[in-house]
DNA sequence: AATAAATGAATGAACATTCATTTTTAATTA
DNA sequence: TAATTAAAAATGAATGTTCATTCATTTATT
């Protein structure tokens, strides 16, 4: 193991240890002390690769939104018909958070809740912009309704954050079969 | 005023303040301190209302909890054709949301975070009964696709709460025109 | 040997909760 | 009605704990 790479474990086992607890027990019960001890380092060590626990919260944040946005493009081709391609996006969200669950469970905590600085949660955002062209290019050829993209969103991804939470609790399982029928509710929901 | 509105006007107080602290600092920035200054009573007084800190957001949600359910089923009449019947529940639903705000987000973020006990957040989930049933002759009259009613609460229900998370922060503005728009996209995606 | 990384113990602030008193209310008596 | 007393409600200061952060040393790396 290189030297980056053991500075990048210590980094990446925090942030693991923080996505954990932050989870499990939520923001204010997740001490510096605990998530170093999880980490296995001592918790001044924190402090030697993030600024303090905001500072720590908000890379958190932006390192799984990074992780999160590189999977949901993975194979998509903007010159995909545009049911196609947003199929593919669609499937692509749908199975990280399925194979994030934790990572999925935290976004959607950082969404809702005042845990993340306005201003890392602007900078998540823009990754989102192929899936924003890619709606624009489908009303244009008359093929996803005219209503606002933060409509289309609110129906067709933000759904999935709910059926995630009741998967992880296991109040529902969200397999395949479901997850085929979920996506005719979000296509006929759009679709003009 | 008589004793027992003064009794309640107390226990009141002390849960808008909450509400609003949560709310706006979060669950983990909410001390007991701020919360009594805010709902101008002693930090002791709060001990007489509420068994401690949890008890006292456990009791704030199903509070609002309870105000939103009777809301939601407002003039409903089961009787009513299945689609008629949805829209009087969608509809007190998206206007109870845009007119309670506060509470709205509230709700959210008890529904993500383990601010909430899972006793309580059962507790509060029974409260939904009638949709349920609606949903379940819509069903049987082959009018709503035949899926999970976690499915049809996603794609229904949930969406709301992201509007409201915009419209909120000022992002998009979910008026009469929007909302039209989007029980469009709720019936389309559930509908036979 | 010099530099960088990591540590554990120490610090001080913030916090939830308690408790000895005080204040308010209600009930009783004159 | 006014005065007295018992009970209930409310208080502010105090307590003990938990926590984020710092710092003087130690350990590892070059």
């Amino acid at each position: 193991m290189t030297i980056k790479e053991k500075v990048l474990d210590k980094r990446s086992a925090l942030l693991d240890a923080t996505l954990y607890l932050v989870n499990n027990r939520g923001f204010h019960d997740a001490p510096m002390a605990k998530i170093a001890k999880m980490a296995k380092v001592a918790p001044a060590t924190i402090y030697l690769y993030f600024e303090n626990k905001q500072d720590l919260i908000n890379q958190l944040y932006l390192h799984v939104k990074a992780s999160f946005s590189a999977h949901a493009f993975q194979n998509y081709d903007s010159t995909q018909p545009v049911k196609k391609g947003f199929e593919t996006i669609w499937n692509n969200i749908a199975h990280y958070k399925i194979n994030h669950l934790d990572e999925a469970i935290f976004l959607s905590q950082c969404d809702i809740t005042p845990m993340i600085d306005e201003e890392s949660k602007q900078k998540g955002l823009l990754h989102l912009q192929p899936l924003l062209d890619l709606w624009k290019r489908g009303q244009e050829e008359g093929v996803i309704k005219e209503v606002s993209p933060y409509l289309l969103y609110a129906y067709t991804v933000h759904p999935l954050s709910f059926l995630i939470s009741v998967h992880q609790k296991e109040q529902f399982l969200l397999n395949e079969t479901e997850l085929k029928n979920a996506f005719i509710l979000t296509w006929d929901g759009i679709k003009k």
